[in-house]
DNA sequence: TAGACAGGAA
DNA sequence: TGAAATCCTGTCTA
């Protein structure tokens, strides 16, 4: 059926083209023209909703400002599919705003992803011996005989006579990662080990003295993990926006299991600050929660540690030294913060993490690398989550406009950014010299507001800090300096602070609500979402929050701008472009 | 015994 | 695509 009133285009390829806008009509339907004879366009009414349908099935791959393209993969389909989504509703969705037939080759591949969704299981068999063996096991004898046929699968596993699949223990992990590659994603029915149990309840009040509930999507959010799964009690991914309480979701999911927890993290930082919130808000005491860091190793019944330390070999040897860390206690859930920077040898180096309820918490699931689907299937399916704009509509998280600033390059770097090969044009147009006066416009729109300056080169950096007479914040500050400084930012002595790649995490800064990025690595749209992250927590004040990104007009810096952004305009949020002269007469018409 | 710093890893 | 940051351990100093 062709409607032409519909904004979808969805290709043979998998690729769908979103319309963002229409042409305005005349009462005769013809095209009304501005003064430059230029066609009139307005935002297409059925924009939003199919923006916000189309997230639960497809990805967004570029944002130009008139079209819109998203692409179904087999990882997309999956994580719908975990949340119910049948292949009959994706069909719906995609007829319902499409405005020429949908293909029916992409309906079919849309489908057989899901039907291989499930296909195969492995199954909990009890060990003549006692001990725990797994059984893999398939609906169709095909599937089973596809599989097989593949080396990287067949060296995992062993058959008997009977012609049955058995996994050992020790490769579960490795052969679900396996199946995922080929295009099988595996369902574990291997089920969990409970661990020991322990009470963990959550307080009303925090030691602070302030009244402490957890929030309807947060506490949503722990039941659907709970709840979600083959086998109760839950494996999977959780998917919050930066600001929104990710570690209150973790604790009502502890509050819910009720067993000795193990939570990995990415740094120390991030270890002290889970376990003031732990201490916070539940009713561990002291004893109960252990730091094992570098500095101190104590192992308790919530104990919090970092990816590193779990991964950390001596030079040349192949043992993996803090290993012990999971016999140490009878886990019965495992804690991932920041799920999305995983890193696999997690993985490969213990079996045992497979047998515990693991819990993944993140602010996007998109990797630059791909690897989405090894989260997928070692962590689990996305369990639950929510628009950011829809956290914002209610006020969980602070309001944010995003805008891009474009300078031109400086014309002392022009012969430095021709001269330079395709990968160093990069780093020139990155460190261009304008882009201090853009921020110093934007420095003096909003006088009075606490700002971050993020960047990704030190000594561009470190030429701002001097040039501004503003604190720069970098790899080599000391811890000391780096709370001094914090501290200072926090009271409003420092009204701005400039971070280098420090700043992209653990940085709890409430009081900010301006960001300006000065640049960035290459297309990361999660590094773009976490800097975003820094100014979203609610203003006590209710006011709004302000991102700015400046790129060097027309180089290889504006072009990994677009890429960067893909993200947080699948989220809703947009952009608006001024370039630099703009902001020069809008600022100084204020003045 | 704590703090500072170097060196290696991914 | 490449730069920066992180962590851990071990050694040195006071």
């Amino acid at each position: 059926m062709i409607r032409p009133d519909n904004p979808l285009i969805v290709q043979s390829d998998r690729s769908l083209m979103l319309h963002t806008v229409r042409a305005v009509l005349d009462s005769k339907g013809h095209p009304v023209r501005d003064a430059s004879g230029q066609p009139r366009t307005e935002e297409h009414p059925r924009f939003a909703a199919a923006r916000d349908a189309l997230a639960a099935f497809a990805e967004l791959e570029k944002s130009p400002d008139y079209l819109h393209t998203y692409r179904i993969t087999p990882v997309s389909v999956w994580n719908a599919a975990a949340l119910g989504l049948t292949t009959e509703r994706i069909a719906e969705i995609l007829e319902e705003y499409a405005c020429v037939p949908v293909p029916k080759r992409v309906l079919d591949d849309i489908r057989g992803w899901i039907t291989r969704y499930g296909q195969l299981k492995i199954e909990r068999r009890p060990g003549a011996d006692g001990k725990e063996t797994f059984e893999l096991v398939s609906q169709s004898a095909e599937a089973l005989k596809d599989v097989l046929g593949h080396e990287a699968v067949r060296k995992l596993v062993t058959r008997d006579e009977q012609g049955r699949v058995w996994v050992d223990a020790l490769e579960r992990g490795t052969i679900k990662q396996a199946l995922i590659k080929i295009g099988y994603p595996v369902e574990d029915r291997g089920g969990y080990l409970d661990g020991d149990a322990l009470t963990i309840g959550l307080r009303g009040k925090t030691r602070g003295g302030r009244a402490f509930e957890p929030r309807p999507y947060q506490r949503m959010a722990a039941e659907a993990f709970h709840a979600g799964g083959s086998v109760a009690g839950g494996n999977g991914v959780i998917v919050l926006p930066c600001g929104a309480g990710k570690t209150v979701v973790a604790l009502a999911v502890m509050n819910l299991v009720g067993a000795k927890t193990l939570i990995l993290t990415t740094n120390t930082v991030a270890v002290r600050q889970w376990r003031e919130e732990l201490l916070d808000k539940t009713s561990l005491k002291p004893d109960d929660v252990g730091e094992y860091t570098g500095e101190q190793k104590t192992v308790a019944p919530v104990t919090i540690t970092t990816y590193q330390m779990l991964t950390w070999r001596r030079a040349k040897s192949d043992v993996f030294e803090h290993f012990e860390l999971f016999s140490k206690q009878n886990w019965g859930l495992v804690v991932y913060d920041e799920v999305h920077l995983l890193p696999a040898p997690v993985f490969r180096a213990t079996a045992d993490l497979q047998a515990r309820r693991r819990l993944g918490l993140t602010a996007t699931l998109v990797r630059e690398d791909g690897k989405e689907d090894e989260v997928f299937c070692l962590i689990g399916p996305k369990r639950f989550d929510m628009p950011w704009k829809v956290l914002e509509g209610q006020g969980f998280i602070a309001t944010a406009t995003c805008t891009e600033v474009r300078v031109p390059l400086d014309p002392s770097a022009k012969e430095a950014y021709v001269a330079a090969g395709a990968r160093a044009k990069f780093r020139v147009a990155s460190e261009n010299p304008a882009k201090i006066r853009a921020v110093e416009l934007i420095l003096e729109r909003h006088r009075d507001a606490h700002v971050l300056i993020i960047g990704q080169y030190i000594e561009q950096l470190e030429q701002l800090a001097a040039h501004l007479k503003a604190p720069l914040i970098m790899g080599r500050t000391p811890n000391a300096e780096r709370e001094r400084l914090y501290a200072q930012f926090k009271s409003g002595e420092v009204r701005v602070l400039i971070v280098s790649k420090v700043g992209n995490f653990a940085v709890d800064l409430p009081e900010a609500n301006v960001a300006i990025q000065i640049s960035g690595t290459f297309g990361s749209r999660q590094e773009e979402a976490q800097r975003l992250g820094r100014i979203l927590r609610p203003k006590s004040d209710g006011s709004a929050a302000a991102f700015y990104s400046i790129v060097t007009l027309g180089s290889r810096d504006q072009e990994f701008s677009e890429k960067r952004q893909l993200f947080l305009t699948e989220q809703g949020y947009s952009y608006e472009i001024i370039e630099a002269e703009a902001l020069e007469a809008r600022v100084g018409e204020k003045r």
